[in-house]
DNA sequence: GCCAACGTTGGC
DNA sequence: GCCAACGTTGGC
């Protein structure tokens, strides 16, 4: 079981958006990166992973469950790019913006932090355990 | 809206 | 195989 986190600029797939697809999920499609489809390609059904809200917002807003295998992504043909399934676990009671996560020295390594630009990321159970602290659940 | 950081592309 | 040019992302 792993965790991670999946970035999303809320004008192109916002939380909301994800949560209204319920228990079925919905493809986490788009990814043009080879370090965040590698990452997807290890994910297995059952993993967790914070839904963040990039650009405006700049926040963890919510839980998410991998639900479904890498598979190609239907928004392209080109065969490098797969992706897996989520569906919305809950939200977190308080996002966790990134103002939060930069300001607590343990969370200083996180990739949000260091490479804010990889939209996948991995996350470490200690990092998941504060952040969901943080967020009230 | 700007710009730094990063990843990808393509010419050599 | 290197590296310059370019495009995109996302924090500020």
């Amino acid at each position: 079981m792993q965790y991670w986190l999946f970035k999303s600029e809320p004008n192109a797939w916002s939380w909301d958006q994800q949560v209204a697809k319920g228990e079925a999920g919905e493809e986490w499609d788009g990814i043009r990166n080879y370090q965040a489809r590698n990452f997807m390609r290890t994910m297995e059904i059952g993993d967790r992973g914070f839904f963040y809200h990039s650009m405006k917002e700049k926040a963890c807003v919510g839980i998410i469950e991998v639900c479904a295998l890498i598979h190609p992504d239907s928004t392209t043909d080109d065969p490098r790019w797969e992706c897996v399934d989520i569906k919305a676990v809950a939200p977190l009671k308080t996002p966790v913006t990134l103002e939060m996560v930069k300001a607590d020295a343990r969370l200083a390594d996180m990739v949000l932090v260091k490479n804010s630009r990889l939209s996948v990321q991995p996350v470490t159970p200690d990092e998941w355990a504060l952040i969901c602290e943080m967020g009230g659940l």
